[in-house]
DNA sequence: CGCTGATTTGACGGTATTCAAGGTAGGTGG
DNA sequence: CCACCTACCTTGAATACCGTCAAATCAGCG
């Protein structure tokens, strides 16, 4: 599926730019609190963009002059080092706000996990766009202030925990986004978990299968799992 | 020293409140976007606030009702773990904005790490005063950004580098915000370079013997130093 | 069925932590 | 002025945790 730009079953490469109105994640995301004519305005400034799973969207250090919102998939962003470790910094879902606004770049590369959709504009039309409609702006700083008070959290994970503290947290936030009692997917493999907590693949794994062997969660596959003692597990994450 | 509020031998407790127009962090403050007439009305709603060295602001988990600008001193925004284990997720220095509006609860604790002043107002007075200068929104979307920015930079560090790229880094930034040439005077203790690094206070202390033995660096007494050879230590810090 | 990429498991080693002791500097009071 | 006190810092030895390297297993797909 590598460099097919899929969402569930549906090529969104064949298909036509989408109305604001007609938009899955308004209300999720900033323009939802345009006006139907703000929105309309909107309309003829905004391109959507698809993605395939791995395609990068910003490049690390580039300039990068286009922003959007996010309406299909999953993205990540990521920084590394030169010798090519590297850290996913975010992950960013259907609603959320891509890009980095009121700056000249990017320090940040943000890519592709699944395939993607996104509605995007050029830096410099978001910024006098935003002007013109200070709810736009507003929204876009509470949305800033809630992701900084995430990096905060992830900050504290990634100076103080354990590594089985680290997964059990991972593992307690995958299932807060999931139907309670159901089983839960995991959005990302290993490898990308182990980018986010700031371990090793196979630290990863070993102790998931520490939490399998002792009982906490039940892995039903390899790409799912059902937590079994959400307590204990809890009080494990810290 | 520790319990007077002091800044250099000024004894902040005993002044009046300072006007807006006379006040030393204008300019990099938020309140320097303010026109004069906006920083009149200003100055009837913020009162000063003076914390000893030591002394916190906001609880972690406190409902936190009030915000403000820091005009002397230096504050360290924590995060914690139940049993203890402290995580130091950003420095406040004089002019940056401390508190969160809009929104309920602060997750972090705020604390004077040196005898600090900030200039303060309620929460509900600064979202309102927000509205009516739509500036002063703007110039706290873009600190917000800014700090978003920092805070995945040092997750990247918390997450990938080692104990000796790690304490290379900070002796990096803290030169980098010193006058060149002379000696850099260390604003934390080594507890606190741990508490930012991730690391424990013994790791700090190898890693800062090891940078001096191998002469990159030499500490001209406890709390000073000086860059070396600023070629290897910036490579090392990575 | 066999390929490929992802995941798990094992053995080993290194880095950072833990626990413990000793040293240093600045301030206080005799 | 000196001795003491306290907080901060350094050093050492032993340990634990996590990373590295390597191999085996598994799952999906052509």
């Amino acid at each position: 599926m590598q460099g097919v730009a899929t969402i569930g079953t549906r090529d969104y490469r064949a298909t036509m730019p989408e109305r604001c109105r007609d938009c899955t994640v308004r209300g999720r995301s900033l323009c939802g609190t345009l006006s139907t004519e703000a929105a309309e305005a909107f309309d003829r400034i905004t391109r959507p963009v698809d993605l395939a799973a791995g395609e990068t969207f910003v490049w690390e250090e580039d300039d990068a002059p286009i922003v959007g919102s996010l309406t299909h998939g999953l993205l990540k962003i990521t920084g590394s080092l030169e010798d090519g470790r590297e850290q996913i910094l975010g992950l960013l879902m259907p609603g959320d706000f891509v890009g980095r606004p009121f700056g000249l770049r990017s320090s940040y590369s943000v890519t592709a996990i699944a395939p993607s959709r996104l509605c995007v504009l050029g830096r410099a039309a978001f910024e006098s766009f935003a002007r013109d409609f200070p709810e736009v702006e507003h929204a876009l700083l509470l949305r800033t202030l809630d992701d900084l008070d995430r990096a905060r959290r992830w900050m504290l994970l990634l100076g103080r925990k354990s590594a089985a503290e680290r997964v059990a947290s991972l593992l307690v936030d995958f299932a807060a986004r999931a139907q309670p009692g159901e089983d839960v997917a995991f959005p990302l493999t290993r490898q990308q978990m182990a980018d986010l907590l700031g371990l090793t693949i196979e630290t990863v794994s070993r102790q998931l299968t520490r939490l399998r062997t002792s009982g906490l969660i039940s892995l039903t596959d390899l790409r799912h799992f059902r937590i079994a003692n959400p307590d204990r597990l809890m009080r494990i994450a810290a």
